[in-house]
DNA sequence: CGGACTCTTGATTCGGTTCAAATATAGTGG
DNA sequence: CCACTATATTTGAACCGAATCAAGAGTCCG
């Protein structure tokens, strides 16, 4: 009998088979520190890999819980809703990071997720995903660290909210998404941002105009190099030391 | 052989061992759903009882992690140190509550915590947690449960902060509390602050003065009760209305 | 093109902060 | 117990940062 994987190697025109083994993002998702063998036990209980267009929900408030969602390529905001309908955005995410975990406690979902590009996400029946907590420690492990690093992450963005002025805000959303690009292999200093200023407005706790000027600003103090969405860090260390309270900014 | 168990039962005079099994919030905390035997073993597996008094760090930020602490009595506050070295808190901590599960990603700790009265921890090793985690499936689960409400509390955390006006934050921080005493058993109208008029302004966003002013405007409408620290709700339908913005409040 | 968004910029307003001072409360030692 | 001090809270007045309001310009996309 042949064996598949060198076929499949050795046919280089043919499309490679979606699994966590030749996914870029292994080393940051949840496959993370996984030998082969267990990778491919996790492969199996992926259920599908789901395309999740452009503006289109992936889950919203209050739908039952069934599945974590990995996201393979694109971006994705999450969002509440208060009784009143407006939305407060609580995160930004991109690929190789896990979503849903909130939903956990009470077996549906406490917020809403959107696309803000195509994307794809891998869709993880968390019912099966305990069952191979109990086979593979290294999975349950890097899984807490996962739950853990949520967990910090809004509350540095408690801290934002409820403690910076709002060039400071904006400083650090930048320099937030520039390490995440950084950990991925991207450029630190140049990237797209794929969400509206809307968007950035809401997740800041600002209004849409004051990011504009706030963008007008530190276009105009050359720390920042701005096209439409296009964005360079152009003195990310300055950037650095105004997120980190240590640097001041002028207002004209 | 006679049984230890039996005596201690007749034995009413001896103080009772402190145990899971005879702590009120068991019913509430980690070993929430166990049998008798499986808290037998979460009981093994705890450190110390731990005092904490008034004022009293339980664990500050980047010391090395290697324990959760569960509240056996008191209240706490988790904060957060910005680089300018003013603090940010993250939240108030109530017995039956787990402290600590932001550490388990780096391996040390992201905030600060401190008691706000005399207090008492369980200190739970997390690497003999783990190892119960493949012992007793049900102890896993609730954990992950534990943690996905830590992330949901945030995210409401970030929903106040982010999105609503003083009165809300202040109106939806009490009714927090007040539902979080009911679920202990306390009252739901009367009960007592143990943080200071700062740290709710801290935790609020807000400054002192305005959480004054806010008390004032409270007491003057008749929606609450206050002497000192002593919290009554006088109306909390109104309360609760005007927390989810479905009410408004007059400025006099 | 036209029409719908999205973004920018200026003028004005306002909620909450800051500054300031008075009062109340809790702790401490004589 | 009381005086003394440090700390916490309340209240008023002035100020300021960001929101709101308003108008225009740029951009996307059929």
């Amino acid at each position: 009998m042949s064996n598949p994987q060198v076929i499949q190697r050795s046919a280089s025109l043919q499309p490679m088979k979606t699994s966590c083994a030749n996914c870029s993002m292994h080393q940051l998702c949840l496959p993370m520190g996984l030998d082969n063998a267990d990778m491919d036990r996790l492969d199996q209980i992926i259920g599908r890999r789901r395309r999740v267009a452009r503006g289109e929900s992936l889950y919203r408030m209050d739908d039952p819980f069934s599945s974590l969602y990995a996201i393979r390529l694109g971006h994705f905001k999450t969002y509440q809703l208060n009784p009143a309908g407006e939305q407060q955005i609580t995160g930004f995410q991109m690929a190789g990071e896990l979503m849903g975990m909130d939903a956990i406690s009470s077996d549906k979902h406490h917020c809403n997720v959107a696309a803000l590009e195509d994307s794809e996400v891998c869709e993880i029946p968390f019912h099966r995903l305990e069952e191979l907590f109990g086979v593979i420690p290294t999975l349950l492990r890097h899984f807490h660290r996962i739950m853990s690093q949520e967990i910090t992450r809004e509350q540095n963005a408690m801290l934002l909210l409820g403690n910076m002025r709002a060039e400071q805000r904006f400083a650090a959303f930048l320099v937030n998404l520039s390490s995440r690009y950084a950990a991925r292999g991207y450029s630190s200093t140049s990237f797209q941002l794929r969400m509206s200023r809307e968007d950035i407005g809401n997740y800041l706790g600002l209004t849409i105009e004051s990011i504009s000027r706030l963008v007008s600003r530190f276009r105009k103090l050359g720390w920042l190099g701005v096209d439409k969405r296009e964005i360079e860090l152009l003195d990310p260390e300055r950037l650095k030391a105004l997120a980190a309270g240590a640097e001041t900014c002028p207002m004209t």
